[in-house]
DNA sequence: ATGGTTGTTTAACAA
């Protein structure tokens, strides 16, 4: 069967719940990942996500800041939350769907303005939750059905910034990001399923600025959003689009969901 | 070179 796997940030989720709905509507995902859902658990808007038909739902939130959620609309199981770099911090929680795959749902820090890791604590701290990640995905063996979706915060690729150049020193696309970004990925040999799809040489972008006057007419994106694969699932990937519709509603978010679509 | 916007929580802070 395909299964319909979508990532968004949504930030905050009791502010687009409307919004939530309206995606549902429009793409009918099986699992929805949400990130920077900025509540904590007990004021999470569990009974609203009900009736837009994702009764089960996987969520480590905390107050104001951060939180992700996974949202299905069949059974999860297995939830388990992780904490990083001695922080509760809501910023990864995984569950089982479809039977056998493990979906992990990450945010990861968005690392401040400058950077330097001496000068910066953020972008400390962003860097250190990449060489936790990368130790410990490199450790994880036995399970060869797995996914990993998020807003990792670090658009890897050339085409995955509105210009290279002018971003080389700017927090989410600097080399050392980068790097961190291709060890962790590394570590447990994910692929990177939407670029399986897209070309790497298209531009593409998941997320653009509040600031522009008309992003797509300025259109300085940034791909910060992934969905990753274990190789034994590379070839149930069968479709995957950034839905930028989604960042031209009222009251958008910053980020647009990014969809895959899996032969399960 | 600078400032531009949004959400949470109430003057910043984070993004």
């Amino acid at each position: 069967m395909t299964f319909r796997l979508v990532t968004w940030n949504i930030n905050s989720v009791r502010a687009r719940v409307g919004l939530l709905a309206q995606l549902a509507q429009a793409l009918n995902p099986d699992v929805i990942c949400l990130q920077e859902i900025k509540v904590e658990n007990d004021k999470f808007p569990t009974d609203a996500i009900t009736e837009i038909g994702y009764g089960h739902q996987a969520v480590f939130g905390m107050k104001a800041y951060h939180g992700v959620a996974t949202l299905s609309k069949q059974p999860l199981t297995k939830e388990v939350r992780h904490n990083w770099c001695g922080k509760d911090d809501a910023r990864h929680i995984a569950v089982t769907v479809a039977g056998n795959v493990e979906l992990h749902n990450l945010y990861i820090p968005a690392g401040g303005d400058v950077p330097d890791p001496a000068l910066n604590d953020k972008f400390a701290h962003k860097l250190q939750f990449f060489e936790e990640q990368t130790a410990w995905w490199s450790e994880q063996k036995g399970r060869s059905r797995r996914i990993l979706v998020g807003d990792l915060n670090v658009a890897p690729l050339e085409t995955d910034v509105w210009s290279h150049k002018q971003l080389l020193k700017v927090v989410s696309h600097t080399p050392i990001e980068v790097e961190h970004y291709a060890r962790m990925e590394a570590a447990h040999g994910w692929v990177d399923a939407v670029r399986h799809v897209i070309p790497p040489a298209d531009t593409l972008y998941s997320w653009w600025s509040y600031r522009a006057r008309d992003w797509r007419a300025s259109n300085k994106g940034r791909r910060l959003d992934h969905v990753w694969v274990t190789p034994a699932l590379k070839g149930a990937v069968k479709d995957a689009f950034v839905y930028d519709e989604a960042r031209d509603w009222e009251k958008a978010s910053d980020h647009a969901p990014v969809v895959v679509d899996l032969d399960l």
